[in-house]
RNA sequence: GCGGCUGUAGCUCAGUUGGUUAGAGCGCUGGAUUGUGGAUCCAGAGGUCGAAGGUUCAAAUCCCUCCAGCCGUACCA
């Protein structure tokens, strides 16, 4: 049989494992400062509580992961954390204080075509207030989202862009769009928009027009919209895009040559420009006034130079959404292993979902919050060599040169009395009948020292502490294999007693 | 789902117009060295050439189907 794992679904190894844990701090110290408290609810929820992703007919193993349970139920993992919030509060709507201010980390599985930092069971690290109506708590996830990319290190190289459904359907209706029977379009429109950062002004015209050839020569079915309503929707967003991409070059400029930001009137001024456009041309349009409100909470943080701005062409999902949409992007290019540029998308995105508790409990619960797509943004960060997955250092290892119980237990109470000191250490497991493979075991596992005793140092009680690193710099001199052999590099002989001691003071000259 | 590219040793790859026993480097195992890592030298293991079918005297090589991987695209909660 062949060791094999089904596609989208990786192993994780020390140093990544390790890379995650230290960025989830990083995350949760954030959101534990806004005053947010964990919650943790299964990885299973029975499906239709998940919303509409029903296991259906035409495609059963879309999207979801689902499976009968013994009564015949249908139930799902999750394949975001949201959904099963939405359940956690309507189920405990009468003991939870609103606000509810809550984070929640977990794996969540999509049965989808995995991609470049895109995976079928992934980490997700959420946070959300449920039962907060008001704009400014979707500035306060906006902010946040920034803070956190900031914790992480990514000042200057990331950029939350903000907008609002209730502007975009308002827009549409303005121009005509509006309707039951322009529904489909209104569909097509949002999705040619979404893909504004991805193709440029031109793709999405391509998009909103008579359809896009891609690179591999497929085509994509445009919206055929006639020529008028395309320019209505290019000057209300993609003419705005050409200042947000300009202002974003200036901002990249800065963050690259390391100085501050002084101009903010670039991003004062584009956001000026899009409230008077659309005060001028689409007076009264809901979501402009909370949009307006979120840009006011955002000067006052301190976010408006460029890290938090107004966009409208973000259009996040289509399926929960119902106000604020908010997304998370990476200024700078990603490669994959082999050293390509791949397009990455958002590694983090949220808004409003004022719906989606009113499905269990029939009342109106206004809800907000955000998701960081934690695995995604640790490829990128992997492939920018910019993770802090510096490994533990090795533990210091007991050699075995005698193998008879009394030996075996002298070099047990070694190795015990190194971690009673809070020494990482062990002794070596492996056949011990080749002394050159134990110093070889422990030089591929960095350990950085090994201890050795043999039946003549145990007669006059005394062991031999071998720094490891000295001793590969030593090695570097020496040529001769019988020389290097005899020379036992980097090598002293110390009392058994003194061997804590001693050891930690090699250690502290190797880190000094 | 659609399109393109790629599948040869654990890894990276070579393999001539189809030609005899499919190679290299790295890695791995053992030895030179039964009490010392690195370097060096010697030896060895490891392959249904992604899978099945077809053409041929002869297929890693040509044809067909399938599978997998990568990239793009669609969908994306």
């Amino acid at each position: 049989m062949k060791p094999r794992q089904p596609r989208g679904f990786v192993d994780r190894d020390a140093a990544d494992i390790r890379a995650t844990e230290a960025m989830m701090a990083k995350i949760k110290a954030v959101y534990e400062k806004y005053g947010f408290d964990p919650v943790e609810t299964p990885m299973f929820e029975y499906t239709d509580a998940l919303g509409k992703f029903l296991p259906d007919t035409d495609r059963p193993n879309a999207g979801v992961f689902s499976m009968q349970d013994d009564d015949e139920q249908w139930m799902s993992l999750r394949y975001d954390l949201t959904a099963p919030l939405a359940r956690h509060f309507a189920q405990n709507i009468n003991t939870l204080q609103t606000p509810y201010r809550t984070y929640r980390a977990g794996w969540v599985f999509r049965n989808e075509k995995p991609g470049p930092g895109r995976f079928r069971q992934f980490m997700q690290f959420d946070a959300d207030t449920v039962g907060a109506p008001g704009p400014a708590a979707d500035a306060e996830m906006a902010i946040m989202m920034a803070d956190t990319m900031e914790a992480l290190g990514l000042k200057g190289q990331y950029v939350v862009r903000m907008n609002n459904r209730k502007v975009l359907d308002g827009v549409m209706e303005a121009i005509g769009l509006g309707g039951d029977e322009n529904a489909e379009k209104r569909l097509g429109v949002l999705r040619a928009l979404d893909k504004l950062d991805k193709f440029g002004p031109l793709g999405v015209r391509e998009l909103l027009g008579n359809g896009r050839m891609d690179e591999s020569g497929d085509f994509t079915t445009g919206v055929e919209l006639p020529e008028w309503q395309i320019q209505a929707l290019e000057s209300f967003a993609l003419a705005d895009l050409v200042s947000s991409q300009s202002a974003g070059a200036v901002y990249r400029a800065a963050a690259t040559s390391g100085r501050e930001i002084e101009d903010k009137e670039v991003f004062e001024e584009k956001a000026e420009t899009y409230f008077a456009y659309m005060n001028s041309q689409f007076p009264d349009l809901e979501g402009v006034r909370d949009l307006s409100v979120i840009w006011k909470l955002v000067k006052a943080s301190g976010y408006d130079d460029g890290r938090v701005q107004i966009d409208p062409s973000v259009v996040r999902g289509l399926e929960y959404y119902t106000g604020t949409v908010f997304e998370c992007e990476l200024t700078f290019p990603v490669t994959n292993e082999k050293g390509e540029e791949v397009v990455f998308g958002s590694v983090a995105g949220g808004g409003r979902y004022d719906g989606l508790v009113k499905r269990f409990t029939g009342q109106d619960v206004p809800a907000t919050g955000f998701s960081i797509g934690v695995s995604r943004l640790m490829t990128a960060l992997k492939n920018l060599g910019k993770l802090d997955d510096h490994a533990l250092p090795g533990p210091v290892l007991v050699t075995v040169m005698d193998r008879d119980t009394e030996s075996l237990a002298a070099y047990q109470q070694m190795v015990q009395e190194l971690r009673g000191a809070g020494i990482r250490a062990e002794m070596y497991q492996g056949n011990p009948k080749q002394f050159g493979k134990q110093l070889q075991y422990a030089d591929r596992r960095g350990s950085p020292i090994a201890i050795i005793q043999g039946s003549d140092e145990r007669e006059r009680g005394v062991v031999q502490i071998k720094d490891l690193l000295e001793g590969a710099r030593l090695a570097e001199d020496i040529t001769d294999n019988e020389e290097w052999r005899s020379a036992r590099v980097a090598q002293r002989e110390v009392p058994v007693a003194d061997l804590v001691a001693e050891v930690r003071k090699t250690l502290d000259a190797q880190n000094g």
